[in-house]
DNA sequence: TAGGACGTTCAAGTGCACTTGAAGCAAGCG
DNA sequence: CGCTTGCTTCAAGTGCACTTGAACGTCCTA
């Protein structure tokens, strides 16, 4: 599948339908991450991450002593959104335009509400073309299945 | 019932994978087209529609006597269930892999109700996957929109 | 103190699905 | 006849979302 793939990223015995930042339990109990550690959680390769963060897609993120990036439970709540956004089809690109928006503060409440109602729309019409789609598959499937029943006589 | 109107002079399902056509009208009742009256029905561009020819995606599409591409009924379904297939997140190549299979005839018939079946399922975890995030959409907007005095959240 | 694992930056490369361009032929119209 | 429109082929270019590579830094263990 071309879109995002649904990988079957290895889950930490936790939910990962994060709704708002709130607390949710993480890997473990601490709030300090390594690149490594989040590559892992969230299926995104080490190099997506620092590109995400170059392009803006990432808030400020923490560094340590030595200029390792630590990853907050926050970030990690932002990156399972970001993860959703993209499975939506979502361009990379308006989810920077998001993030900005986020960054502004309260302020941008409205107009932020306002591209996820655009984004609910655009996705109740995809799941309404994909539902429409099974139809279809499910008609050649059959279609198949028939033609190979009526050809068991040999 | 699954539509086809296509051919009026239809013989048994004996043939290609022609099952579930399309309950668009077609442009007019013929079965000839140029690249441009196709180019306008399915919404895809002409260079697009010889590129798909190129790479195998099209079984082979009749010419008039000067060479230019004529367009039939049978090729306008296929290329609507191309572009169903599209939508799902298949890959071209993938598209090609079946219109080869499409093309070496009925021998091949379960293999492709095998990978039907298989995008089938995976359109279902797709459909599965939008919902969930409709709900975390849903939460977001609810957020947004009952929070005006709220402290910054996400 | 040497090795290896893991991290860093900056830059170039990849794969996909088209998209655009260049050059040319053929038909139809004023 | 010249012009426009619309097609043809072949080839190079584009945009997106990463991905890979090179060169180097730092921490831990042996």
């Amino acid at each position: 599948m071309t879109v995002i793939d649904s990988n079957p990223v290895k889950s930490p015995p936790v939910d990962v339908c994060v709704v708002a930042g709130t607390d949710h339990p993480r890997p473990d109990g601490q709030d300090r991450y390594t690149i490594r550690e989040v590559a892992e959680y969230t299926g995104l390769r080490a190099h997506t991450l620092r590109w995400y963060e170059e392009i803006g897609l990432m808030p400020h993120v923490e560094r340590s002593h030595n200029g390792q990036r630590l990853f907050s439970n926050r970030d990690l709540d932002w990156l399972t959104f970001v993860r959703r956004l993209r499975l939506t089809g979502m361009p990379v690109a308006d989810m920077v335009t998001f993030a900005e928006l986020v960054r502004q503060g309260e302020a941008t409440f409205d107009e932020r509400r306002e591209i996820l109602e655009q984004t609910r729309r655009e996705v109740v019409t995809r799941i309404a073309e994909l539902q429409d789609t099974l139809t279809v598959l499910d008609a050649k499937i059959d279609f198949y299945a028939g033609a190979r029943r009526a050809s068991e006589r040999d």
